[in-house]
DNA sequence: ACTAATTTTGTAATGATTACAACTTAAAAC
DNA sequence: GTTTTAAGTTGTAATCATTACAAAATTAGT
């Protein structure tokens, strides 16, 4: 489906650039903050403002296209709500990934009288690479 | 175990303020922010700073005797690390709630060469008296 | 007591986010 | 195809949690 359909789909007025913060969301492999996509945007945009930036994520949050991320850096970042998934963010690194997906809890046993509408998993602790960095200093 | 010995066996010096922050968050029924801790303990601790109360949480969550929960407001919150559990926060009350805890995902089997640390879990949704409310004003 | 280390404090800076009003562009009405 | 109205975008200023940092106070070791 092209971007201006999904917008529309989603009640969102594809604007030209609601279509490209919406691309970069899509095509970037990171999770961007409001400054990355700004900047990553600025030179093909130059008029372009944070402003607009944050209005426009406020938009996709509230109509589920794109969720705000909770990561212990305090700073939102975003992704595409498409897939649900976990994160994992290297304490070390800072990097952050997705991570597959976790089994479905049976929330609704759990809580039998809430209305669940969304689940956020953060996994932290230290990636492989950073792993492997530490096991050939210690044994170098 | 007392408090104080608590904070020695996590290699934390036991002063009398930080008992009181740690009694604090063992007693309160809710998930503080550090604005909450401060305005608690100022009528007790007059000399009481933000800073302190910032610097001892920090202290708790390196030693690994509080965490901080990551919510949407955007603003850390923290409770006891005690009994791992997820977290339910209502959209409509903002009010946020324990829930007795997920099972465990076999992530050592998703992310084989991943050193786990920590797994944080928000749900959120709509609460049950929150609910409750909103049906009792359709019906009349 | 004296010195050193630790803890606590207050003020100032940082930086993400929001408020808001002006401006610009696009759509609708005529 | 103007005119009117609504929607989208922008820039500046304010807000507010968090951090940096250095001084002051407290505690522990000698």
């Amino acid at each position: 489906m092209p971007n201006d359909a999904v917008l529309k789909a989603h009640g969102i007025k594809p604007s030209l650039t609601r279509m490209m913060i919406f691309e970069y969301l899509k095509t970037a492999q990171k999770h961007p903050n409001v400054d990355e996509i700004y900047q990553a945007l600025q030179s093909r945009i130059p008029t372009l403002s944070k402003t607009t930036v944050y209005n426009t994520l406020h938009l996709f949050t509230e109509k589920s296209i794109a969720r705000a991320v909770m990561l212990k850096d305090q700073e939102n970042r975003y992704d595409l709500a498409a897939h649900p998934h976990a994160h994992f963010q290297c304490l070390h690194c800072n990097e952050v990934f997705d991570v597959a997906m976790m089994p479905d809890f049976d929330l609704n046993q759990l809580m039998p009288n809430h209305e669940i509408q969304d689940v956020s998993v953060l996994i932290s602790g230290v990636c492989e690479t950073c792993k492997a960095k530490e096991a050939a200093q210690k044994s170098s």
